[in-house]
DNA sequence: AATGAATGAGGGTTCATTCAT
DNA sequence: TATGAATGAACCCTCATTCAT
């Protein structure tokens, strides 16, 4: 965020913030991460406000809920994540587009584990920051699986929210250092299984009945 | 568990424990196991005693740690999940056992979703409780990938823990009512994905470059 | 309150108080009511724990919230005035007793100036205490008043509520030792005034209009 | 209070006030107004420095402490309630009179109930406020009093220091709508009282025993 | 002068855990 | 053994007050 220019005191508007309103913001930010990642997002706001060296009620200052402060952390960081699928999105082989994106993402995630923690919270309590992510990156992944299954390269009966919990999912439930390559294992088997087999395709159908056969996503 | 007799530490000689000890003890557990399905695995064990109808002192006599009690909870539930991998041992098609396993798993996990959220809580823990569960669950379910593997008919770098991982990571990711449905198509993916395809296998090493390749699991 | 025995364990019914349980309560009482003498009903329940010597924790445990505990210290001494209304019941003059009982009132609330306090407290926020309070003590005044506007001796526009909280605000806006004897000469000329003034009667009906004349009080 | 110009302690010449700060001062001035009769004494400073459009340094530069605004926002309606009692000295019935003072009180403090209260603090924490209150207000009712007395209309041992509290007393017992009602009967009661009641007079004294007979009052 | 950010003391409340009965 | 009282650490949150800009 940055401010430019401030108006005139009597018009109410936005002025420059002090520097050391920006820093202290900043430094609460990082050390949210930083306590978030290592204790889970359920960590004490403050120890955050500890070790970003501010007074408590400068970190509600910032932040007034415990949501908020997630939010400020986490947005930019589903931001990326959703940006690299856009850009995926113009790759030659729209499966391969798929796999990629999931292969970034663990590589993404495992740099900010705590991340997975608060979704995971946020998918448990239907916070404002669950709304916002899922969105944002249903949109993005969902652009690649619409792609691939125009192509008629993948089956269509799996929703974009489908694959974003299960890849959550998975990470999630790790947490012993080099979790990646068993993930990255489990991805290939995913995408493996999103082709379309086409001999296969009809016994599956048979004995699996998937609830709602190919449903028409909305986006 | 049941006490069917113990040695006294002083006289040295065996004893009955008594009948209260053993009704309060098992009073404790079916509360445990309401308050954590209900409340998630951070719940007060003072509203478990008060729903047991004991006093708090006796829920800590029996199970001096949250650990212990957690284990006492889900070790039975770990077992039958375990038991039901034991007898599709010996049905006929070992891709579609496992298939049959992991949809079972789905309707066992949603009566009791407690049970995956202490799960997860253990994982990031590293306790107890996570040891025991995923040493029992492994091996039931590393029979049946085993069983598959040595058919040819499944790929071989996918543990049982990669696979355990990941189902129990996608259950705990939903918390809407009819989450099912949704695990049970991605789990449909899963199972395709791990049949061995001739002629996609070569394509998939390729790119893929598994870690461990069909690393050698030990049990 | 005095425990006699205690019931069987498996009826669940009333066991004999453990007895640092009734010492602490009692503590806690007695600290309650010299700190909120001393520094208003919005004294911190902190100050009233370390002053009673036991922990925070002790204090909740008896007494949930800040209105347990006002209660608890309060109710005797309303229970206190309200006896003695009972007993000028009895007294030849009605009128008289009125005047003594307000002169008594004056006393008692000398030596627990706090209560006023609280009550004053209780009536802005309409909380349970005040409730209980009036209740009681308006049952009590108004059969004095009752008695008296019997026999002909009283105007009957004055309610029992009406006569108690001028009764307590009178106390309240004092805040210097000798106040009462202020309050004792208001007191007097509010019993003069209740008077019934036959010669005066029409002028004051004239002049000032009640809103409820002789308004049948419901008790 | 209203700057018209000070002296600037540098160069020890008249200055003229900026304009922008007696704008606020008026400012916050209102939103105390405001928020004390709403939320009560208690209420917030930062709530006024909000209401009132200035950030919250601001209120304190122009009233470094809660009681200097206090006294700037009662200070006027005192002095309103005074100048009163200064017309009704030329009525005619000199009881009358007072009694139409008290009658006009309730009116005035009906719209200001926030006044009540913070006098009712004051009281308690024997403050400025209080004392400018009570001396200005004081001398106002005393003059009233003094001529029904020296008329012989009415008794001599009531001060008007008594007569404020009893007044301020009932009207701040009382949270309901409609309040009203019940203080103007007691007032008409009280003043009925005041009267000189020579056949009665005897009776009273002799019973009633008046801590200070006709107490010599100092204005 | 005005602003609003920073601070931290202070109070409320919960709960895991220990211990007296 | 069973009970539940006692304890206090830990957290949350608010706000009066100070201070940098």
């Amino acid at each position: 965020m940055i401010y430019i220019a401030w108006m005139d005191e009597h018009t109410d508007q936005t002025r420059k913030p002090r520097a050391d309103a920006v820093r202290n913001r900043e430094r609460v930010l990082e050390a949210a991460k930083a306590v978030f990642n290592a204790g889970g997002p359920e960590a004490s706001l403050e120890a955050v406000a500890k070790r970003a060296g501010v007074g408590i009620g400068t970190l509600y200052r910032h932040f007034p809920t415990r949501e908020d402060l997630f939010e400020a952390v986490y947005r930019r960081e589903v931001e990326q994540l959703s940006e690299l699928a856009e850009q995926l999105k113009n790759a030659s082989d729209p499966v391969d587009a798929l796999r990629r994106w999931l292969r970034s993402g663990v590589e993404f995630v495992a740099t900010k584990k705590g991340m997975v923690a608060a979704l995971a919270l946020a998918v448990q309590s239907g916070s404002e920051l669950h709304a916002f992510s899922f969105e944002r990156l249903t949109k993005a992944i969902g652009s690649l699986l619409d792609r691939a299954a125009a192509a008629g390269a993948m089956r269509a009966d799996v929703s974009p929210e489908d694959l974003l919990r299960a890849f959550f999912g998975m990470c999630y439930m790790h947490d012993q250092p080099g979790w990646q390559s068993s993930v990255l294992r489990m991805l290939d088997v995913f995408v493996d299984g999103l082709r379309v087999q086409p001999a296969m395709k009809a016994k599956v159908r048979a004995s699996a009945k998937p609830a709602k056969p190919a449903a028409k996503r909305k986006r």
